[in-house]
DNA sequence: TCGGATCTGTGAACTAGCTCACTCTTCCCC
DNA sequence: GGGGAAGAGTGAGCTAGTTCACAGATCCGA
């Protein structure tokens, strides 16, 4: 629903628009591009960070595994979009999974050419940043989230989420076509299955939506919109700040 | 406890060491220095984007406030720190509050001889990259956090990067000189303030640390560490994943 | 130096979300 | 096409953390 979304999305085209020709068949060569089956993990914590990726088509799936076993989400990720982009910042080793969460096509750069295309075209550098930039945003309204929202938002607000990246709008709501388990839903807003189960069913009684093992239709993502902005119950109101005017002048 | 913390906060100084004499001069005509009382809002959300902070002494409070006035602590500065960088990524205007929570001296850059340094200077983008990238990471942990430790853990976690970041060790244990609420140690952990206040009398009386209005002693960082490590009572382990070697080749 | 505001400390009651335990369905791989 | 695994659906407790409602301590500004 920001903004920022559908931009971002296009970033990445952006980025590689501001290569020459003999850069782009550069990369060409040292690209690889390959298939990846739904549940193969294209890398795991603890592996070098020696290469970037691009998503041609497939979903992926970004998740960690806690000491506990427990699996969070962290992000799907739609054709598109980067990943592994922190391989640019430093050879720290992965602490996540990426993993084809649908059967993907991707693209490999390695590190060192990525590298070389920043020192040659800045610009290019410029848009990484930027996209890593635009993750740390949306990442921070997602620590808000989890920090004060209840249950019914969070699913809600996931969902939206979905929908605005990955869905279609027709005249009846908007369809996301993505196998999502209500187990997987659940670790990507930190719920119980059972929990996530419950809420579905509520809604799927209240005509909101619709889903089944492949798909999720939402009816009324207006009505959702609502919920994912209706906060836990919460502190009460308390805000009081300094009057605006009040705010350090940049003088000289 | 991470490595990479110690490496962030002198990122900023290499940041700067890249720069010319000359750039240096510049930077400083353009650089803007200012003194922020404790409990004076530096920008709001809703605030135009155009100035890039860097701490020089204090410390800063990044939150945001949430639909329902409940306020969220993202993050708390200390010197040497920089923030509001995003302003280098794009012009959308903040979403969230820099407040000064100690007394404060702060550096202001504005957004165009930012930009205009990083055009010149390739390898400052390059740090500022790194500088987001390394905050991503960080969000990330978060998130995980958040998503499934318990409140005993994350009191500690937090209280153990406060003392990464910002306190001194001596033969009985680390002092943080803060003057941190209770509510806003809840506010940053996302728990109430009667919670905190029971999970740190229950620390107190085992002599774990001692704590009065205007800082904090870490008596056994080792059992916090420990405590913060112990994840919320939770989902079965379940993890079974492909074979390392299953991983898709990077083949031509 | 006084008075209001903010902070700490603590109990009682409530509740959202969790775990556990089970059934039924659907998928998909051999 | 049959069997085993993964997913969906549901109910009965349980519990961690919340809200509410106090009281006392301390700070800070006028």
């Amino acid at each position: 629903m920001p903004a920022h979304t559908k931009l971002w999305y296009f970033e990445q085209f952006r980025m590689l628009s501001a290569l020459s020709d003999a850069q782009r068949r550069h990369l060409e060569k040292v690209t690889r591009m390959l298939e990846v089956k739904r549940g193969t993990p294209i890398y795991l914590p603890g592996d070098p960070s020696d290469l970037v990726y691009l998503l041609k088509s497939g979903v992926i799936k970004i998740s960690t595994t806690t000491p506990d076993r427990r699996e969070v989400i962290l992000a799907f990720l739609y054709p598109g979009d980067i990943f592994g982009e922190l391989a640019v910042v430093d050879e720290a080793p992965r602490d996540h999974v990426a993993e084809a969460y649908e059967d993907c096509v991707i693209c490999a750069m390695n590190r060192e050419s990525v590298m070389r295309l920043i020192r040659e075209t800045p610009d290019v550098g410029f848009q990484i940043t930027k996209l890593i930039g635009l993750r740390l945003r949306t990442l921070r309204s997602r620590v808000e989230e989890l920090l004060c929202k209840s249950a019914h938002a969070r699913v809600a607000h996931a969902l939206l989420e979905l929908a605005d990246r990955h869905g279609v709008s027709d005249t009846d709501g908007v369809l996301i076509s993505l196998r999502l388990s209500q187990r997987d839903l659940g670790r990507l807003v930190g719920l119980s299955r059972e929990t996530v189960n419950a809420i579905l069913q509520e809604w799927r009684e209240q005509q909101l939506l619709e889903m089944d093992r492949r798909s999720v239709r939402l009816r009324d993502p207006e009505r959702l919109r609502q919920i994912a902005s209706h906060p836990a119950p919460g502190e009460p109101p308390a805000a009081r700040h300094a009057d605006r005017t009040e705010r350090p002048k940049t003088g000289t």
